[in-house]
DNA sequence: GCGACAG
DNA sequence: ATCTTGTCGC
């Protein structure tokens, strides 16, 4: 038996401690440059048994990578919608304390306070590992949104009881738009920017595409990989 | 009661 | 998420 409503009261509870603005590194300034920026995506195999979660730490501005880790544990929760962070901060943990670099800021594949409770994957895992982070989801979770232009880099904000909670931005013509949300120490304005900022002619931004490549052993990825490393 | 519902 | 080839559209 699974503890769903204890659950969704730890995200009300450590919802609070969501910092909303840009409070990136102790040397934080209004014009800070991040030096690193990571990917973060997790995946299942063998049936969904074991959950897999990778982090690419590529560096800004060239956007070359520069480490990645990659950790398996068992799975601990099935998927239910609303409770994914439960299912995946586990993993994405682990691959975070073989990191040997400290990104400045990390893009995790899901939401931020896109999140009925306001404590998306983004958040729950920038919380706890105190880095700042945005959520990039490739779908919608809760709220509503106007519907978004067809040109690269129209947007709308994505409203959910008369509060903005993230925005819907069409990364690539052509693409479905992608839902990007504040994890951690990060503003709205901000995680748009940076997002942007890693968008390379792909629908995903650089730092997600990469740990989504390297974990599903892409052959393009699996190449450059070794090359660079 | 019915529909929605990140990955 | 994952199982998977070809195929429609720009």
């Amino acid at each position: 038996m699974i503890k769903t409503k204890a659950l969704r009261q730890e995200q009300i509870e450590k919802s609070r401690l969501v910092i909303r603005h840009d409070a990136f590194s102790a040397s934080f300034t209004p014009d800070f440059t991040p030096k690193f920026i990571a990917g973060a995506d997790v995946g299942f195999e063998e049936s969904g048994t074991v959950t897999r979660a990778a982090i690419a730490v590529l560096q800004y501005p060239s956007l070359e990578l520069v480490e990645y880790q990659i950790a398996r544990i068992d799975t601990v929760l099935p998927y239910i919608p609303g409770l994914l962070s439960f299912r995946e901060y586990p993993a994405l943990m682990a691959a975070w304390q073989k990191l040997s670099l400290r990104p400045d800021l990390v893009m995790v594949d899901g939401q931020g306070i896109a999140h009925p409770r306001r404590f998306g994957v983004a958040s729950h895992f920038g919380v706890l590992a105190d880095i700042p982070t945005i959520g990039v989801a490739k779908s919608r979770l809760c709220g509503e949104h106007a519907r978004v232009g067809e040109i690269q880099g129209s947007r709308q904000p994505l409203m959910d009881h008369g509060e903005q909670i993230g925005v819907v931005l069409r990364s690539k013509k052509r693409c479905n738009p992608l839902y990007i949300s504040l994890g951690h120490k990060v503003s709205i304005d901000s995680a748009v920017f940076w997002v942007e900022q890693c968008i390379r002619g792909y629908k995903l931004p650089e730092p997600i595409r990469w740990a989504d490549g390297i974990a599903s052993n892409r052959p393009f990825f699996k190449q450059t990989m070794q090359k660079n490393l």
